[in-house]
DNA sequence: TCTAATGCATAAGACTGTTATGTATTAGGC
DNA sequence: GCCTAATACATAACAGTCTTATGCATTAGA
């Protein structure tokens, strides 16, 4: 893994994209999703996700259903329309951020 | 300006890329520089840069030097050969972390 | 003459995320 | 059958990094 304090910053842009491209999905599967996506050098911990999660769903970008899976619960979450919005802003700034810094660095993307 | 939270965890890299790319420079140069290099997307905050860069002299990676200008004073930064490979670190570093990022997020780099 | 820009510096506070902890179910190795 | 690892949620104490606020002082320009 990369120094951790440059993930700060994009847990909320990548739990949105992840929850864009993959549709309904609960908080544990997402963070094997992005472990498997980031070949290992991501690992979403639980005591960021789940805040996240929910004041994601405060604001009415994210809504939830729970399904009980044999005796255990399984929160699964969907984006809202304004959540779909908050994606695209998200990924934006954040394609925005890279370019930037590839300037400032003087690095090739790519 | 994006989110500023995106810039955490990168502003030892900038201060330190900088200082390679343009040789001695001194602490108000860098954040104008930086300005300039970003487009006016990326400001540096005194409260942000002093500290990081007394960090960096006392580890070793920066060296000072004291230099008046009438009556003002100047303290100009320059790498030491550690500095030299710790940007080289940074910077990959980055690279590999904006490679990962493209990848969870599925977006185009370049 | 007054303001903005130059130039350094530190401290209080905010914001994110990590680490630690807690609870509980299920699968798999031995 | 028993124990551990994985699954699944959640919250609280703490740490790190940066922002905001403040302070001091010089110089350029309207």
């Amino acid at each position: 893994m990369h120094s951790p304090e440059l993930l700060k910053g994009t847990l909320q842009t990548i739990v949105l994209k992840v929850l864009k491209d993959h549709g309904r999905m609960y908080g544990y599967e997402i963070t094997q999703r992005v472990k498997e996506l980031s070949d290992d050098r991501i690992f979403l911990t639980e005591g960021a996700l789940y805040p996240t999660l929910h004041k994601l769903e405060a604001e009415g970008m994210l809504k939830t259903e729970t399904v009980n899976i044999g005796k255990r619960v399984r929160k699964y979450y969907v984006l809202t329309p304004e959540g779909k919005s908050l994606v695209k802003e998200r990924v934006a700034e954040f394609a925005d951020f890279i370019k930037t810094m590839a300037n400032v660095l003087q690095v090739q993307l790519g």
